[in-house]
DNA sequence: TTGTATGCGTTATCAG
DNA sequence: CTGATAACGCATACAA
């Protein structure tokens, strides 16, 4: 790779006309700057994006940091092309970090790799973010933490979320529901996602408001874990007239109902809390409360570029949460069959 | 943040101390050592990842680069955990570059900003590929082109995967048959996915063998498009008894025949190239040629690790082919309904 | 065993 | 309008 100094000597100039006559930041005679343009093209010269970085101590790059296993492929699959996106059209890269420490990451900030981070599936006491909170760089949260003074993050209103699907079913004439959660939710490690808590008190509030009985049952966010859950269920409290899950989960439940020979809504209704796009797949499409994913790694994104800029911002964005009604929902039978 | 000069002034040693003692390359008295580490700990110094990488023209780090829509989200999915998984495996990083053009993927290159590229989604004239042709950099396919030589790539084993398709069909005594083919595959402008043409070889081989009446419908891999591509072809050929699609199209085929009141696979069979996970979702499950993704991008960040390295590999690995039985082909019914 | 000097490629500052 | 020089932070060859 040609340096500017061998653009320079080819131009019969000094590197820093060849570095003026590329970025005209100061005025070059119209006949110099045709020399140094030839010659940088004889010599196919671009300058070293890694010197560029080093002298302005900025890498022009953000990190999106993530658990190995995401909880669910089409939700990081949104997240990312959302964040790549937004990084791209603001001259920016990004790199992903999957399964790193907290040590790690934070190497990551201070070898000057990128310039922020931005954090998904965060807990309640998340390790990663405890170690970034005591340094000055920058970074952005996708969800939430026990103790979030201080920090800039982007949520979704899970409590409002929860609240809504169950309202709706109680609308509908259930009174008994069954509720898959995520594994882990149930156990208090702090490992837990932090927005098992915010589900909680929205679930709960249904609960009291409408008189509700529901059965919980853990399992993992996945296709075949939602499948055995919804089956342990329906084996355990056969008097449920509908299933609240996540995600990939309930591909599983409308397995298993489907397995069961029931009927999906008329036998038992199925709501959740998903991503668009796979309530849009099923038979029959899900009634949802439809995570706006895309809207908020756009808006952590842009959050943390104004961070990385110097622009001191901490804000945190709580998106609504609103239900739409698909297919998989119906009021219950009167007889039990 | 703390440089190594910063470091040595405090331990009061020189810099070329602190950096041998940081990386043992040579020997250190014991006192001068714990000094030096001392210092590193009260200054919390670590060493700037972007000098180094200037200094030893190396980035450790890949780019991914893919079109601004992937044509699965799952298949995307899986290639950039895997590749993650595996670059970071190497103490490499891993950057995403959607939508760039030739000439922003070949800067990336040029500017150390990656050390090599992953191409994937690559076309019969792809742009990119020529324009990473001329040059010395290291970049490999996940795919094919038109003009394979000097090339290294990964790529699957097409022909015979859609031989396979149709073959089992045949066997299973259909001879009308569905096949709903990528959009723009039927269009020869170059811009067509290079594996179309085994696609092609591999189904034609099929038909002549077994005397098979194929009726072709182009689809946008998505959901929606095959949903609508699998009414037109239905309503356009009432006899097809079995339908042969890709990705997300079969999950579009199996809502229409649904809404259709045709029952998988008794009135009508579906057979599909798709990854493993797509094909366990769906009710019912999809026979279908699984498409070893994980397993082509781990060989292909392995072979440009490999490059990077300054190894001078150029293989071109064609992973096989195999059809798994599951739930959604069977036998055509002998009277026409 | 330790210190000094130099270069990586770019850019800003200071001279001319 | 243009050229020389220093500095960014690190790593290594060379000197002591």
């Amino acid at each position: 790779m040609p340096t500017i100094k061998d653009v320079a000597a080819h131009a019969g100039v000094s590197p820093s006309t060849v570095h003026y006559a590329l970025n005209g930041k100061r005025s070059i005679s119209p006949e110099v700057r045709q020399r140094v343009l030839d010659a940088v093209q004889a010599l196919d010269y671009s300058a070293s994006a890694v010197a560029q970085r080093m002298r302005e101590h900025r890498s022009y790059s953000l990190g999106l940091v993530a658990p190995e296993l995401p909880a669910s492929d089409a939700a990081m699959m949104e997240i990312l092309t959302a964040t790549a996106a937004t990084t791209s059209a603001a001259d920016h890269t990004l790199g992903i970090f999957l399964n790193q420490t907290p040590g790690q990451v934070l190497g990551l900030l201070r070898g000057q790799y990128v310039d922020g981070v931005l954090l998904i599936e965060t807990t309640h006491h998340d390790p990663r973010i405890e170690a970034m909170r005591a340094t000055p760089h920058p970074f952005v949260l996708i969800g939430r933490t026990g103790d979030m003074s201080g920090l800039t993050s982007v949520d979704f209103d899970f409590e409002e979320a929860f609240y809504l699907a169950f309202d709706h079913l109680a609308r509908l004439g259930h009174r008994d529901i069954g509720f898959i959660v995520p594994y882990g939710a149930l156990d208090d490690q702090g490992e837990r996602k932090e927005n098992w808590y915010a589900t909680l008190r929205g679930f709960q509030r249904a609960q009291r408001e409408h008189g509700l009985r529901v059965e919980l049952e853990p399992a993992v966010l996945n296709i075949e874990d939602g499948h055995r859950a919804a089956l342990r269920l329906t084996g355990r409290a056969p008097q449920i007239t509908a299933i609240v899950a996540s995600g990939h989960t309930q591909v599983g439940v409308l397995r298993a109902l489907y397995s069961q020979g029931r009927r999906v809504p008329d036998d038992c209704s199925v709501i959740g809390l998903t991503t668009a796009q796979i309530a849009e797949w099923t038979i029959p499409r899900l009634t949802s409360v439809d995570l706006p994913l895309r809207e908020m790694s756009v808006t952590a994104t842009e959050l943390l570029l104004r961070k990385v800029s110097g622009e001191s911002v901490t804000e945190q964005v709580l998106l609504p949460a609103r239900l739409v009604e698909r297919e998989s929902t119906a009021p219950p039978r009167k007889e039990h069959p």
